[in-house]
DNA sequence: CCGACTTTGTGCACACGTTCACAAGCGGTA
DNA sequence: TACCGCTTGTGAACGTGTGCACAAAGTCGG
């Protein structure tokens, strides 16, 4: 993998920066957003995949494979990676190694991120013992937890640090992002905490919503919400399906399973 | 009042190989007035929002407040509840237990629905004992592992299941939800087996893009993808502020971190 | 060197989601 | 009852994201 040198090249439009007066309204928004964030999960996505095919052996890649083995449709893919720039050949398609780089460049992980992980419980170890992600850049640096049981001990090869010591130790090992694993009562203070001692990105799982700076850029892992979209579409399904049938004045086994509706 | 109709608008990445399913008309495609998916995902922190009022003995909330303590825009919050009818009641506000009741039965959660969790390793365990779920209406009734060391073993108050009992299981307990915790590379087997187990409806953790048939539902929980995306966050604040500061001619060095920007 | 073929990159139209702004409706009050 | 202030519900404007379809730009065989 090459690495390259700085010189800026002509790099993507990070910023259109054409129209520049724009409107300083009363909520200070941010600049002009270059890529759209559904745009990022996915590059994040086809980086996971290109990773892979790299290691397959694979070198050239189209749009059109590369979009099925991300299960997304192709012209969404070329123009998600038209946002990072222009890398691929017309006729052929795209250097898999190029592009990972690009979108690692994009992705700002040409730097490391460090983590530090608070609540060290079920979830909390999960965590901590995880390999993907000092895999992928993100090593974990620091744990916390209050229970005095637990400081010292050691969990995926870190010693859990009291909590009362997390603005000193994320400043001095420079903990970038913050990962809160908490009960829900406990979360709010905790991420106080966190953008006191300077992290400003929060991955947040208790089920609770959290209240931050503007600075501080926080997003959510909440399963019980997961759960209840899932819930929502077999809902929705079973209603279709009685009406259907209503319509039909038929009922009708669908095949795979014997799914009991009840009146 | 909202005349609600079943609305049999899916999409969700099909392959692009799919039949017309629906032969209403070519031309107006008028039925359609679903629940946007964006707005279900609102609902449920709505919910959770207005359970721990419940709890909290209020009785009645107005959008601006509910809104405040779900940390949306409040007109998005009338929206959202607009989607599911009309239960305000203007000068007041909306009765907490009406909109919770109502919010549970769009969602589906007036039907318990069972979950199996397959691959009981660090993850795993986290989550058959995590009690968020029993909780809120989505009780565990399965857990599944090939390990031959684990079967029997009671995680969460549930002996582990060997995987090649899956199909069995999963119909015989009427699981509607599977959860996949396996290793990256077993997911789509295990995938397969819960679909032709049954199973509708899947929440993933292992980073991979499963493969599905078009009646499955398929959510996933990508941990890397959300810190790469928190990393994006970074790298683009770091960028702005360099640009600023070049602007300004002025180095001014951010407490948090050392970001050295080459010339 | 040319022409056939392949695949990218993107303009455009459309669908979706968000926000604004305000009439409609309700409770309380005189 | 008539008025008033408050809050809902929603039409409409606006912004963002998606997907189509095709010209541009490259490769490859002859
Ligand atoms: N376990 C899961 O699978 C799961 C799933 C979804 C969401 N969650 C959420 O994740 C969070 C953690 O879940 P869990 O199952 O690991 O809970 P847990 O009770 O097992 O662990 C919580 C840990 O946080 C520690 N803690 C409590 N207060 C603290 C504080 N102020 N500062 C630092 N540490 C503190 C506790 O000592 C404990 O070790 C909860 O909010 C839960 O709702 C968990
Ligand atoms: N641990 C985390 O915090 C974390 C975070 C994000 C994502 N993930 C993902 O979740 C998945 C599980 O992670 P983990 O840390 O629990 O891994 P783990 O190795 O601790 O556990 C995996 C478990 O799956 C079982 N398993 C393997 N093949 C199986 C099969 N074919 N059928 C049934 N069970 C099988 C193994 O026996 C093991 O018990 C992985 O895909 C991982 O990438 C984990």
């Amino acid at each position: 993998m090459a690495v390259k040198r700085g010189a800026g090249d002509e790099v993507v439009t990070t910023t259109p920066a054409t129209a520049a007066p724009d409107l300083d309204g009363p909520a200070v928004r941010e600049r002009a957003r270059a890529i759209p964030e559904a745009a990022v999960a996915r590059l994040a996505v086809y980086l996971r995949v290109l990773s892979g095919m790299v290691d397959g052996g694979v070198t050239t890649i189209s749009s059109e494979e590369l979009s099925a083995a991300a299960g997304v449709n192709s012209a969404k893919l070329r123009k998600d990676l038209s946002y990072i720039g222009s890398y691929g050949t017309r006729g052929v398609g795209y250097d898999v190694e190029v592009l990972v780089s690009h979108i690692e460049r994009i992705l700002g992980l040409t730097r490391k991120h460090s983590v530090a992980v608070v609540g060290i419980g079920n979830l909390g170890h999960a965590l901590a013992n995880y390999g993907g992600f000092p895999s992928r850049g993100f090593p974990v640096v620091a744990l916390f937890d209050v229970d005095d049981d637990l400081t010292g001990v050691p969990v995926g090869g870190i010693p859990v640090s009291h909590i009362d010591e997390i603005e000193q130790v994320c400043a001095s090992r420079e903990v970038s992002i913050g990962v809160i694993a908490t009960p829900p009562p406990a979360a709010q203070a905790v991420c106080d905490r966190l953008v006191s001692a300077g992290v400003q990105c929060i991955l947040n799982f208790a089920p609770v919503v959290l209240q931050v700076p503007d600075h501080v850029e926080v997003r959510k892992v909440d399963l019980a919400v997961e759960m209840q979209i899932l819930s929502f579409h077999v809902a929705r399904r079973a209603d279709e399906a009685s009406a259907e049938q209503a319509a039909n004045g038929m009922v009708n086994g669908v095949g795979v399973e014997g799914v009991v509706i009840r009146p």
